[in-house]
DNA sequence: TAATGAAACGTTATAATGTAACATTCTCTT
DNA sequence: AAGAGAATGTTACATTATAACGTTTCATTA
């Protein structure tokens, strides 16, 4: 049927090399205006600095990069300024981090709480995010297998993105 | 078919509280030994030592911790000892990292190198491991359709172990 | 509108994790 | 026994992250 609704799972696809950024960021801080007003979170100034250093590519950015940043701001601003305003960002879903890399990546949909996978190109560093629900059934039905009782997820798939494959 | 050989895919399952851990030590030293002696590796004393602290349960451990255990044989033991065992250990496969926790745990099945996934217990810390290759084939699959090329996965899935959940 | 309590931020110090670089020792082969 | 490469020792430092406590800001209400 038709009119079925299939569930978009792409939640952040890989972009052109040469794609308008300027607008991914302001969509970026668009979508985290109204995902804390409606869920009453506050974005305040230094979050918004945090989050819009996070978006400055689609590759994820470390916490001391983000640091060095707001240090041409303020020359004094201290790593606990920038781990806050990260733990606020990615309990208000938008910001994720990435595991392996041990740095950070802008939410590609933070309307709504979500499982993601990534992929992330060890070459250009870009990351793609998606929700495939099948994958979460398939590690549900293994751990229900296992005895064990799932919670969170974890998964980061290194490869090459379209644009650095050979 | 009786005779068809289906691929057993637990790597490594989660172990009974009271199990007999020294039995698993000892294994995992004798499947060390065959493994590197199989693909040319030098199991020296140090690597063996590191990892044995590695297999000291069926938690991931850090490597801090144990450079700490090793400073009880000799206190002047440095960090790259230890980083350059683990490195060697999972290089032959031995070993493999927790990257979400910054920390280490013995390989289950180090006869051969594979793709895994890891269930890991955040009460008792305790792992499984398992090479369930359907989640990699739908991983493989949702990669092709983002034109990615996937290299390598960390899939590491948080919860509770069949004797912490209530 | 002043009090006030919670949230956010500032500041200092330090913990935890990991590596670079170079010297020394060991092991295996010849 | 010599030489080459692997492994280890050693020092120093880089990177990532948090504890603890004081101050400011903000929203609410008394």
């Amino acid at each position: 049927m038709k009119g079925l609704i299939v569930q978009k799972h792409i939640l952040h696809p890989f972009k052109h090399r040469k794609h308008d950024h300027s607008r991914c960021i302001k969509n970026a801080l668009q979508d985290a205006e109204a995902a804390c007003s409606n869920g009453g979170f506050r974005l305040t100034d230094q979050r918004r600095r945090v989050l819009t250093l996070v978006w400055s590519n689609h590759a994820p950015v470390k916490a001391y990069d983000i640091l060095e940043k707001m240090h041409e701001d303020n020359p004094k601003t201290a790593p606990p300024t920038v781990y806050r305003a990260l733990e606020f960002l990615m309990e208000a879903g938008l910001v994720h981090k990435i595991e392996s890399l041990n740095a950070y990546v802008g939410c590609g949909d933070p309307s709504q709480p979500h499982i993601a996978q990534f992929f992330i190109c060890e070459k250009c560093g870009a990351v793609a995010e998606i929700n495939e629900p099948k994958i979460t059934q398939l590690i549900n039905k293994e751990a229900r297998q296992l005895g064990f009782q799932a919670q969170q997820q974890v998964i980061e798939i290194k490869g090459h993105c379209p644009e650095c494959r050979v």
